[in-house]
This record gives structure tokens, C-alpha cells and sequence, in this order.
DNA sequence: AAAGCATGTGACAGCGATTGCACCATGGAT
DNA sequence: ATCCATGGTGCAATCGCTGTCACATGCTTT
């Protein structure tokens, strides 16, 4: 099967390679009928524009890169897949890089790419979507750019972002209603700024219920499991210690269970855990992790959409949309046990 | 900085453009002063050829197809960055493809996307590396193909594996030395060949040993974490126990923890428990899990090896390299608690 | 009835590379 | 001295599409 080229169509519709072309990017001032010989003409040759010679004549390489940094395997996979689910459809290919935030050579390495590959427009994921070289860079080059989940300069792109603070604040308010009064928090990497939105959410929900912010129940991880486990160590060592441990994500929350299940503590009788993420981790763990899921795939949807608009030349307003996430109740967290 | 074409550089050099291409492609006849002008005057042009219109001209693409099934998050991203390690540097690109291996419609959309897109070459990872339709679609459509892990119809193309029987059978042996001789074990979703080859490989070293096979010790799962749980409660509920249980995977080993942990069952105490695959889960388990680690990368680099090989047109030898899987010994095996 | 204006369509020139072929040296064989 | 491979180089066509512009056509408008 060998492709037919917009000559073939045009020959077997009669009309010029010029009017194909017309019709098939939806440009206007076709006559209805002339429209409707050059459709039937495409389906019956099964005709697909080739790419290259598009790109080369366009100017337009119908390609979108997606820049990850790792917040974790299925964050990843789910952002690419929501990309490929909405890009697709509308003839667009996708391009994918992971890139190192604290990398020096992260901005020379997404320009070049951007600029080889003539890339159509960009989408940046956490950390990197806060990454201000990169993001300037890309505004120098005039590439369209759209986020997930920036913290910062919120007005340079539009962006998609989820209530990250409002649910671990509404995590909070929920282990306090079980009775915690002592929270333990492992915050996130100090890079990764979404994550220090779940920070401010937990105090917020302390303040609010008015319970002191005790600076030694707060240890600093770095989204790892082993940052969990340390910080579990230090908060599970204090003389006065938590009855419950909020992980700002399910690695390090796995984390602090390792811990407790290691010096005998029972979970959630002794000591409550949650997370954050949902990540697959969460619920094959013992017992299951109380976490918040995130709509990562929607976010990706939305986020692509977006992108696309903006290639289109359509307006795009900021702020962008805010999708809700969800606190999935397992079994790591339960009423606390206050000494009398 | 807008970027420099081929005329800019054959001007700059004084040569014909037909010239810049030979020395850019590498083509021989070229004479040393002349190739050593064009050099310097691509150096400082920061020239990049214009991919759109060396696909156009050239009726090639430089892209890469990955067409990935889902035997998990941690082994596709690491399939996906090896590869990108590999082709990016020799100036292909990468288009991924989530595939279902299920999906009636799967060769159908793989063809497509070859055929609209020019893809140059195909890697396909398990299951998809044991799917005679695509594998046909793809070799009468005259595509380079290289596979990951297939299990059938070697010759039909180039391709890496690891010697995942092996591990098996020396995990199985390893626990066998333990005293362990009721073995469980739980095998991995039929359509997913490659993990049944982890299933012969345990019934090997039972042969070995002369432990006769017994059926009820043998469960299918499917891959998932929930699978595994299902199984082991069969096994765990068994009048005559297993000491110790293998699944074909970490996902389900997780299940099987989570049911002794339930069930009350001390590991490895009371039951040890294996797993394959050394997935980040297996580090996170408490206790953690003894497992077996796959040096994915290195594989899908090998695999991009031998596309591109393929591609500009070189012989490439079957069998392919075969990489070594490495058991990791953590706390889920001990030794076997046999009653007197 | 003439002018003006949208609407619909095609001819043709690129886009920036590759490629086939012609051409010119050069040096060894005859 | 002549011829012929052979290495080295350039001209011009070509890949399949888009964008510009000119040109028809049919309808209002005056």
C-alpha cells in the first residue's frame, strides 16, 4: 500500500492540490459541495498528508515535547498518556525528555531540542514547570507553553493545577477530627514547590483548630523513601511523640510505616500515616495508606488542550483550571491513642 | 537566533550544498582540507539540518516507535529513557505508543501510526514483543524491528532478553537451601510470555531437586497486586501450607505479604516470600522484598543498538545478547520453619 | 447597467534537505 | 602521448505540502 500523495487526491477529485489542502485544514471559503468530492476523494485513497513535507512548508513541525522532571514513575506515564490521548487525535505527535531540574545543562538542552526538532509548543511538569530558565528561555523563543502545577509567576503561561493545599489542609482537619492533636509532617523537596503548597494547607488546618505548630514534630524530606524513613526516625524518637504522621507523598509515608512497623508500633492503633499521591505503592502496602489522589491524567488533558489552543493562535485565559483531588480513606489511619 | 541552512554553510565554506550534505551524512569522497572547511563552517553556524526536509527529501523520518504494553510504570519509563540515551545522540527521536495487548484494534493503530508518521523502526516491549499480528503488520510493511523479551518466533527479528528462567530457577534453588520444599507459587498473566518463563524456571530447580511438583501449590495471577492476594490466600489456606511462596512479580509478592501480615503470619518467619522484578515496591515492603532486578535499561540501550543498526542498513546477527538479571536478597526469605 | 465586494479556486513559488548525473582533475596503465 | 578508472565536486530536479496572489464568479449596491 503505498501512500497517495495531495496530487492524487486533487487528480481524483478534480480540483487543484490547492483546494485539498484547504479542506483538509478545515480552511473556510470552500464550497460545500467541492468540500464534499475532496472528503469522499481522501477516504476513498485513504489519504494522509505526509509530515515532513507539512512541517517543511508550514513551518510548523506538529510536534509538542513534553519536559519531565521525576516526581515518580506513574505521575510520569499518566501525564504522557493524557498528553498522547488528547494530542493525538488532533495530528499532533509527541515528544518526551526527561530532564534533571538542578541539571546546569537543562535550558541548553530543551532549547536545542526545541529548536532541532522545530517543536509546535511545550508542557512542563513539576518540578520543572517552576524551573525560570527554562521557562524563559522558551518564552525568548516564542514557544507556546502551557504547565502543571507551577507555583510561581503564575502569569507567564497558562497552566492546570489541583487544590493541593485545600486537600492536605481538609487531611489535616480529618486527623484532628479522629483526635490528633500531635501531627507529625515530612515535608517534600525544597525543588519541588507543588509539594510545599501541602505544607502550608497543614498549618493552615493546625492554626485553624487551634493547635500550636510545634516546630519538632516538622522534618524536612526529599520525596524519597528514605528521606521518609529518617524523618520518621526523629519524629518517632521524641519524648512526646505523634500520634499521627502526615507525609506530604505516599514514598516517604511508606517510609514512616517501614519505621513503625520496625520498632513494633501498630498502625493505625498507635500511630496513624498518610500520604499523598495515591501512587500504587499506597494501597499495597500494610495496612492501606489514607492518601489524596490526584487527577493527573485529567490535569494532562486539560494541560494539552490548552497547548493546543494557544498553537491554534486562540486565546488562552489565565488563570487556568483547577481540578479537584480526593482523599482515598485505607486503613493506615484511625482514632488517636491519648494517654490519659 | 535564527537558524542557519545548508546554503548559509556551503557559502560560508565555498562549496556546493551537495557537498555540506556529504560531509554531514559522512559519506565518503569527500577531500580531507574540504571536509575540514565544512566542519568549521558548521561549527560556527551552530548548523542543525533541518529534519522536516531531510525526511521530505530523504524519505526517512529519524524517528523511533516504542510500543509499549503495561507490565508497569518503572519498566516502561526505564525502557522509554534507555532508549532516548541511545537514539537521541545519533539524532533519532522517540514516539511512544501505549498499546493494549488485548485491543482487537492494536495492529490496526500501530500500522497507522508507521505508515502516517514514516517511523523508521519499531521496538516492541512485552507483551507486545510476542504479538504475531503487529510483528506481521510490521515486517510486510518492511519496518526494522527490534524486540525486548520475546519468547516466541525469534528469528523473526533481532532482540534482547534477560535470562529470566535462570533467576528463577536460582531463586527457587536459593530458597530450596533455605529447607524450604513446599513452595508456592504464583505465575503471571498467560498473555505476558516472558513472566511464564519464570514459572519453568522454578519447576527446573524443583526437578533438580527432586521435589515432586505438586499442583496445588501453584496458582495463576495476572500480574496484579490484587492477584496475588487472591493466590495467596488459596495457599495460605491450605492444609499443608507452603514455607515459602515465589511470585512471578513484585506486584503480586506485595499481595502475598499483605495477606500473611493479615492473616498474621510472620515473614519469613512463618512464610517467605519472593518476588521478581526489584520494582521500587520491593524496597518499600516491610519486611522488605527478595526479589530479582532486570537491568532494563541497558537492555532497551542494546535494543536501540540494534535498530539503528538495522536501519542504516546493517547485517544484524541473531541470537541477540542476552543480559543477566541479578537476585537481590533483602528480608522477606529466611530460613524454612519445618515442623518436627 | 456599472461598480464594488465577498467568495471560491488555481498557478506557482518556495520550504531545506537529498540524490542522480554530469563534469573535471589526477595519475597509473597502455 | 593517449586512455581510462577513480576520486572529488557541483547543478538541478525532486520530495509533498503551504502561502501568496491573481483571477473567476455571482450578488449586492448605487
Amino acid at each position: 500500500m503505498i501512500k497517495a500523495t495531495i496530487d492524487d487526491v486533487a487528480e481524483l477529485a478534480g480540483v487543484s492540490i490547492k483546494t485539498v489542502s484547504r479542506v483538509f485544514n478545515k480552511e473556510s471559503n470552500v464550497r460545500a459541495s467541492t468540500r464534499e468530492k475532496v472528503e469522499a476523494a481522501i477516504a476513498e485513497l485513504n489519504y494522509r498528508p505526509n509530515l515532513s513535507a507539512r512541517s517543511l512548508a508550514g513551518n510548523k513541525s506538529f510536534v509538542l515535547a513534553l519536559i519531565y522532571g521525576h516526581p515518580g514513575a506513574h505521575y510520569v506515564l499518566d501525564i504522557q498518556e493524557g498528553v498522547l490521548e488528547v494530542c493525538r487525535p488532533q495530528g499532533y505527535e509527541l515528544v518526551v525528555h526527561p530532564g534533571v531540574y538542578q541539571d546546569k545543562e537543562l535550558t541548553k538542552e530543551v532549547t536545542e531540542l526545541i529548536l532541532e526538532k522545530r517543536i509546535d509548543g511545550v508542557m512542563l511538569t513539576p518540578p520543572i514547570s517552576d524551573h525560570a530558565a527554562v521557562i524563559n528561555s522558551l518564552k525568548k523563543h516564542n514557544i507556546p507553553l502551557v504547565r502543571v502545577a507551577p507555583t510561581e509567576n503564575k502569569s507567564l503561561s497558562p497552566y492546570v493545577e489541583t487544590n493541593d493545599q485545600e486537600s492536605s489542609y481538609d487531611m489535616t482537619c480529618q486527623l484532628i477530627a479522629l483526635g490528633h492533636q500531635r501531627i507529625g509532617f515530612i515535608a517534600g523537596h525544597p525543588d519541588h514547590r507543588a509539594i510545599g503548597l501541602r505544607f502550608e494547607g497543614y498549618k493552615a488546618a493546625l492554626i485553624e483548630n487551634q493547635i500550636p505548630i510545634d516546630k519538632t514534630l516538622i522534618e524536612q524530606g526529599d520525596n524519597s523513601f528514605e528521606s521518609g524513613e529518617k524523618a520518621a526516625r526523629v519524629l518517632l524518637a521524641l519524648e512526646q511523640k505523634p500520634t499521627a504522621i502526615f507525609a506530604a507523598n505516599d514514598d516517604m509515608a511508606a517510609g514512616v510505616m517501614m519505621v513503625a512497623h520496625q520498632m513494633g508500633l501498630k498502625i493505625p492503633q498507635q500511630i496513624s500515616v498518610s500520604g499523598f499521591d495515591d501512587t500504587p505503592v499506597a494501597h499495597q502496602l500494610w495496612p492501606g495508606l489514607t492518601t489524596i489522589r490526584q487527577p493527573i491524567r485529567q490535569m494532562a488533558k486539560k494541560a494539552t488542550e490548552l497547548l493546543l489552543k494557544q498553537i491554534k493562535g486562540k486565546d488562552v485565559q489565565l488563570p487556568a483550571s483547577i481540578l479537584s483531588s480526593t482523599i482515598i480513606v485505607r486503613e493506615s489511619t484511625g482514632k488517636a491513642n491519648v494517654k490519659k
